[in-house]
DNA sequence: GCCACTATTGAGACTGTATATCAATAAACG
DNA sequence: CGTTTATTGATATACAGTCTCAATAGTGGC
């Protein structure tokens, strides 16, 4: 259900998604997916909604956004400090290396996480069902262009 | 600075170390101690204040919690829900199991989850300065007594 | 014990995020 | 079209947590 760059624009497969799912294709589904196709970070609900006409209702943004959730279309993201920000899901269920200076982030991927949790849990009788992980640090960029740990 | 079950209750030693850092010994935080003591789950900062005399503020609640935090006695829990929790802390950096049907939580040991972060953080030219962790799912009890998965 | 100094408290206002209500609106489909 | 039903958005509400600031209360010195 993630997102695959075919022929067609993010916003156009967002769409699509939530017809698969039984969704109306909305004005306001429609801004919004279009404002999610243009960000290229990951993003708060509020600073989605500022990006929109005005008229277009508190409730329909975060009532979208978690739809879009359940769809897997976008994953949360949970910064240091505690702040819920959405991005686009590319990998069914991952985990992200945010940089903590720039804001970007980055999947984790190559991580045998899964089966190192799977595997310590059963050592405590625990039968696993979910977990939640997030990696904070400085990206490559940041580490290389200049040595400002600020 | 974590707490160790000697002679002293761990009300007791909850206010040694406020003391230990400079915090003073105020009837508010003997209050806060005293109940933090009888915790035997993770609990919310509301839920603890509820625990409480009234006449003590919620700032003082939420207040007296972050410095616990800060000294490591309490650590935060967040539930799959995305509520956050609070309970002791036994170990410095760790993780929960979080049982999903009784609500019990056990530190996860025996894992070697920050040198695989470290190491496939590396992979990425990450530098890794923290991370998040929660698992969850159901304890070995949980799993035993009985099959029911709701 | 008393004083002075300063940390601490708590009432209440405030912030930010998110959900609930519900009448009005607008898709979808025959 | 017109009917049905999902969706919307203004608004109220909930909730977690922080801020302010005058009043209070520890603490150490004497």
């Amino acid at each position: 259900m993630a997102l695959t760059k075919r022929n067609s624009t993010v916003a156009e497969q967002i769409l699509e998604i939530l017809e698969e799912r039984g969704y109306r294709s909305t004005s306001p589904r429609r801004s919004l997916a279009a404002a999610i196709g243009m960000q290229d970070r990951h993003f708060t609900a509020e600073g989605l909604r500022q990006q929109l006409p005005p008229r277009l209702g508190r409730a329909t943004v975060y009532r979208t956004l978690k739809l879009l959730v359940e769809a897997d279309v976008l994953c949360r993201v949970l910064l240091e400090d505690g702040e819920l920000h959405y991005q686009l899901s590319h990998h069914g269920h991952h985990h992200h290396l945010l940089c903590v200076q720039c804001g970007s982030s980055q999947d984790l991927t190559g991580c045998d996480i899964e089966d190192l949790l799977m595997s310590t849990s059963a050592h405590h009788g625990f039968e696993l069902s979910g977990h939640w992980l997030e990696v904070y640090g400085r990206c490559r960029d940041c580490v290389s262009n200049g040595r400002l740990t600020g």
